[in-house]
DNA sequence: GTCTATAGCCCGATAGAC
DNA sequence: GTCTATCGGGCTATAGAC
């Protein structure tokens, strides 16, 4: 099983970078370092190796809905939101590629909204624990916009920094500049503590991808 | 020049609905309703077409960026916004497929940056013009931010609205629902009255779209 | 300007030796 | 499991008749 993983992680950090439509399997075979043959026989058609990547990726996004705000909103929220991050940096291609040559991945198509709603209102659930736990202020009936319009922000900021010309690799910074940028939506109705905790928790957030 | 216009809009229609990568010349020359090599009379390369689609663009957003609030701050507004999201719209598949097969419009790579600073600027110059005329309270400092966030919404509501599965095509709604959507970022502290106005707006935008 | 015919390339995928 | 060799096909692009 080993060098089927290899080529499914080869082939997520190659398409991110590059593109789906712009590796071709001769390319991603030389540089999973074997013969194109090897390759046909671990995958049997480019699309099961798309499948497979999207199945990861649905394994990622899954563990990240099931989590709740618990004893600490602030330091939980920050987690929650560096999860999601993690899931757009990593997953890149399957959303940005989906359209531009017609293949998609089964399971990110079938479930993509599914997810996007859950996402919203999980995010909701976390600002609303931030609400309640006077660390926020903010009417209720004005959180689902918010969740929603901080969704999208993350969602589309590593897309917005690409357009901007700035590299949007790991450890570039990207994933910090979105995560700041989706609290100027709301950060000024927080308690001066809660804010500051969760600049913080960012700039560690960062930290800890330039060493991964 | 007309066979020559009449491949650019071709082109340009086919590549927003099913992606740059997947019409290929023979299928563009069907869909024009003439031979593939009259195609290549009138575009050496691929690449030429793409930068005709691009120069097009370029022409359409440049005529937006010099748009300024004049008499009228809440019907300017609702016109700036509604000639930003026909860009978005009609060369939607210039940002859309840039990254996935290593094909870029040189003049959008360019420009794109810059275009989109200037959308800030200016969507900040139209939210000034509310809030000078008492339609619109919101701190000074903090509009820049709301400009880039509305911006962020604004030019990804289509492709936000294609992950939720809803048809983005033109008179689909799409358009009326993004700019609803980013109206919850601050509509709540508008005049009731030019709150009301821009949704009427909006709904006459969208209507003018089914029209066309 | 528009057509037909075709070149040349690279792609995804297969067959079969080791 | 991994390799080499190769196929069929679609793509971008060219040549040349009309």
């Amino acid at each position: 099983m080993k060098t089927k993983d290899r080529i499914v992680e080869t082939a997520r950090v190659r398409f991110n970078e590059q593109g789906y439509g712009a590796v071709s399997t001769s390319a991603l075979a030389a540089a999973c370092g074997m013969a194109e043959g090897n390759l046909w026989y671990h995958f049997k058609t480019r699309r099961a190796l798309l499948d497979a990547i999207g199945e990861r990726f649905a394994v990622a996004i899954e563990a990240r809905l099931i989590l709740r705000p618990a004893s600490d909103p602030v330091g939980d929220y920050a987690a929650m939101v560096a999860a999601m991050m993690g899931e757009f940096r990593d997953f890149r291609f399957l959303y940005r590629d989906q359209h531009s040559y017609g293949e998609h991945a089964e399971i990110v198509r079938l479930n993509a909204p599914d997810w996007t709603l859950r996402t919203f209102a999980q995010l909701e659930l976390y600002l609303a624990a931030l609400v309640d736990a006077g660390q926020l202020e903010w009417p209720r009936e004005r959180l689902h916009d918010l969740a929603v319009n901080a969704t999208i922000i993350l969602r589309y900021g590593l897309e917005h920094d690409r357009e901007m010309g700035e590299a949007t690799g790991s450890g570039h910074g990207s994933v910090q500049r979105t995560l700041r940028r989706h609290l100027t939506l709301f950060e000024h109705r927080m308690t001066p503590a809660a804010a500051q905790r969760l600049h913080t928790a960012i700039d560690r957030i960062e930290a800890a991808q330039l060493a991964a």
